[in-house]
DNA sequence: CTTGATATATGCGCATATCGCAATAGATTC
DNA sequence: GAATCTATTGCGATATGCGCATATATCAAG
C-alpha cells in the first residue's frame, strides 16, 4: 500500500480548523473529499484518529500524539516543495561559477552586477581558478559553469565562445613604440619584455601560436600575473605582452595598450558547461544573460 | 496540483540506488512507473531534478540541493507511519490510566503483571488520585481510562461495572469479635472505631448509606488513607470499617476482616471511559484484559 | 561500422482511486 | 418538535497510475 500524504495532511488541517468544512474551504476541495481521505487513511493504518459524531470533532489519544509529528511532516513536505517552485519560478538559487582571473578581475563584475540587478536574491559562488582547474571543477560539478579559455576539447564539456582575446603589448608612453597603430612580433626582438610564467594557459597558448610561425622571444622578466606584469609596465620596468582584456584603456595612466600583428594572436576566451548536464534555474539566468552580452572586444568569429 | 509524495520518494530511492531499474525493484514497481513519477515531479515543479540519457542517471545541481531534503521528508514520513501501523497492529503504545489508591494498591499490581506479559514494550502512566480527580482526568481526557468508585453519573462518562466491593469489619484476633462469620453495624456501637475521613469517597458514601437506614457512627479515630486505618488496626489501637478490597486475608498477621451487614453497603468499583472517544490500541487492550479478569471479590450484579 | 547489451522513454489500454453532487443521518438549539 | 449544522454515503464522471510491449538512446565489443 502506498503512503498517502494527502490523508496526513487532511488530518493535520482538519486537527488545526477543527471541522472538516473549515479544513475543506482551506485546502479548495469538497467536505466530502475530506471525509474520504480521512477514511482511507484510518482504514490504511487500522486505527482512528479523530473522534467525530456528526456535529464535532475530536482527536482520540493516537491521534494526539500523531498530530505533532504530522505537523512537522505537512511543514517540511509544503516548504521543501514550495522552495523549488520558487526556484524555477524565480530563476531563485545559488550556483558555482569558476572563472580565471584575468576574466575574474575585468569582465565578471559587470556580469555580476547585471546578474544581481535581474535576480537580486540569488549568490553566485566564485571559484577563480587556472585555467586548467575551471575545466576540472566544471568537469566534476564543483562549478555548473566556467570562464575559460579555449584549449583541449574534452567530450563532456560544452564550450560556447564569448569573444577573441589578442595578445597586445603594453608599454609606457615614454617608449618609442607608443605612438604605433600597431606592433609586429619582431619589433620587440630587443626590447626588454615582460611575460606571464609558462605555466599560465596565457603562455603556454602564446608559445606554441609564435613556434608554428617560427618566432622565438626572449623574455626579459617572467611573472605569475597579469595584474604584476601591468604594473611593471607602469613602473617603467619593460614592456609586457598581455590578453587584451587584462586592461581597459585608461585604466593605468602613461600605459599603452597597442596592437600585436603579424601574426594576430587571440585567444578564445569561452563559457564551459556539462554535456548533458542541466543547469539549475539561477545556473540558467546567468548562461542566458552572458550569451546576450556584447562584450567590447573582438566578438569570436 | 496535488503533493505527489511518491514522486519524491522515487527520486530519493532513484538518486540513491543509481538508476530506475534498481529503484523499481525496491519499490516493487515497474521502472515504467518510475518514469512517470518522475516525469510528473519534474513537471509539476517545473525543474530538471535528474539528468539522465538513457544510460545513465545522474543529478542535477537541483538536485542536488533538493536530495537531502527529501531524504529527510521521506524517512520522516515512513517512520511515523510505521510507527503507527505497529501501534494498531501490537497494541503497542502507553496510556495513562487514573486510579484511586485503593485499587492501585491491591488489584492493579496483578492487572499490570498480566498486561506486561501481553503487552511488554507498553508503559502505563498511572495516575493515583481521588475518586473525584480520577473522574475529572477522564473527562478532561488527562487519562484514557479511570478505575474509580460508582458515584455521580456524569453524560460524557461511561462507566464499566467491575466488582463490588463491600465494606468489612476489621479487628485484631484479640477482639471478642473476631471468631464471629459476620457483624452487624450495630455490633460496634461501642468499640473504638477507625474509618476514613469524610474527605474521600469512601467515608462519604458510607455515611449516605447508613444515614439512609438510620445508622449513625461515632469515630473514635479519622485517617486520611485506608493503609494507615490497618495499619492501627494491627497495632491494637482499635476496630476499622474499610472496603474489602484494602486487604487480602493474611496480608497483616493477626488482622481479622470479618463481613458486614444489616445492612451490606457496598461501593461499585468501575471502569470509566470518556463516551465518543476512541481508546488507543494500547488501553484498548489493558479494556479488555480488566473485562476478562475475575476479581476475587463478589462480582457486580 | 555494425551489432548486441543495457537502461530509459513512450504508446496504449485497463483498473481503480478520487472527486463532486445530491441525498441521508445524527446531534444540538430554540 | 422543527430548524439547522455537520459528517457520511450512494453514485456517476473523471483522472490517475500502472503494466505490458515496444521504441529509442548509449556504450562496448568485434
Amino acid at each position: 500500500m502506498k503512503i498517502d500524504f494527502d490523508g496526513i495532511q487532511a488530518f493535520v488541517v482538519i486537527a488545526e480548523l477543527g471541522g472538516f468544512n473549515k479544513a475543506a474551504e482551506h485546502l479548495h476541495v469538497t467536505q466530502t473529499a475530506l471525509t474520504r481521505r480521512i477514511q482511507k487513511l484510518e482504514a490504511y493504518l487500522d486505527l482512528k484518529l479523530l473522534d467525530r459524531t456528526t456535529r464535532y470533532v475530536e482527536l482520540t489519544a493516537v491521534g494526539r500524539e500523531f498530530l505533532p509529528q504530522a505537523r512537522v511532516i505537512v511543514g517540511e513536505m509544503t516548504a521543501a516543495v514550495s522552495r523549488l517552485k520558487d526556484m524555477s519560478k524565480n530563476s531563485r538559487g545559488n550556483f558555482t561559477l569558476a572563472c580565471v582571473p584575468t576574466m575574474a578581475g575585468q569582465i565578471l563584475p559587470k556580469l555580476m552586477r547585471e546578474y544581481a540587478k535581474s535576480c537580486p536574491r540569488n549568490r553566485i559562488r566564485l571559484l577563480d581558478a587556472t585555467s586548467y582547474e575551471v575545466r576540472d571543477a566544471v568537469l566534476n560539478s564543483q562549478a555548473e559553469l566556467g570562464i575559460g579559455i579555449h584549449g583541449e576539447q574534452h567530450p563532456d564539456l560544452n564550450e560556447t565562445p564569448l569573444f577573441d582575446d589578442p595578445l597586445m603589448f603594453f608599454c609606457r608612453e615614454s617608449n618609442p613604440l607608443s605612438s604605433r597603430e600597431s606592433v609586429t612580433w619582431s619589433d620587440m626582438s630587443d626590447a626588454d619584455l615582460i611575460v606571464v610564467s609558462n605555466l599560465t594557459a596565457t603562455r603556454v597558448f602564446m608559445d606554441y601560436q609564435l613556434a608554428k610561425r617560427g618566432i622565438s622571444l626572449s623574455g626579459a622578466y617572467e611573472v605569475q600575473h597579469h595584474a604584476t606584469a601591468i604594473s611593471l609596465v607602469a613602473a617603467g620596468v619593460g614592456c609586457a605582452i598581455l590578453p587584451a582584456s587584462t586592461f581597459q584603456e585608461g585604466d593605468r595612466p602613461g600605459v599603452r595598450r597597442i596592437p600585436l600583428v603579424s601574426p594576430i594572436v587571440k585567444r578564445k576566451v569561452i563559457l564551459i558547461t556539462r554535456k548533458n548536464n542541466t543547469l539549475s534555474p539561477a545556473a540558467e539566468a546567468f548562461f542566458e544573460l552572458i550569451k546576450k552580452t556584447h562584450f567590447g572586444l573582438t566578438p569570436t568569429t
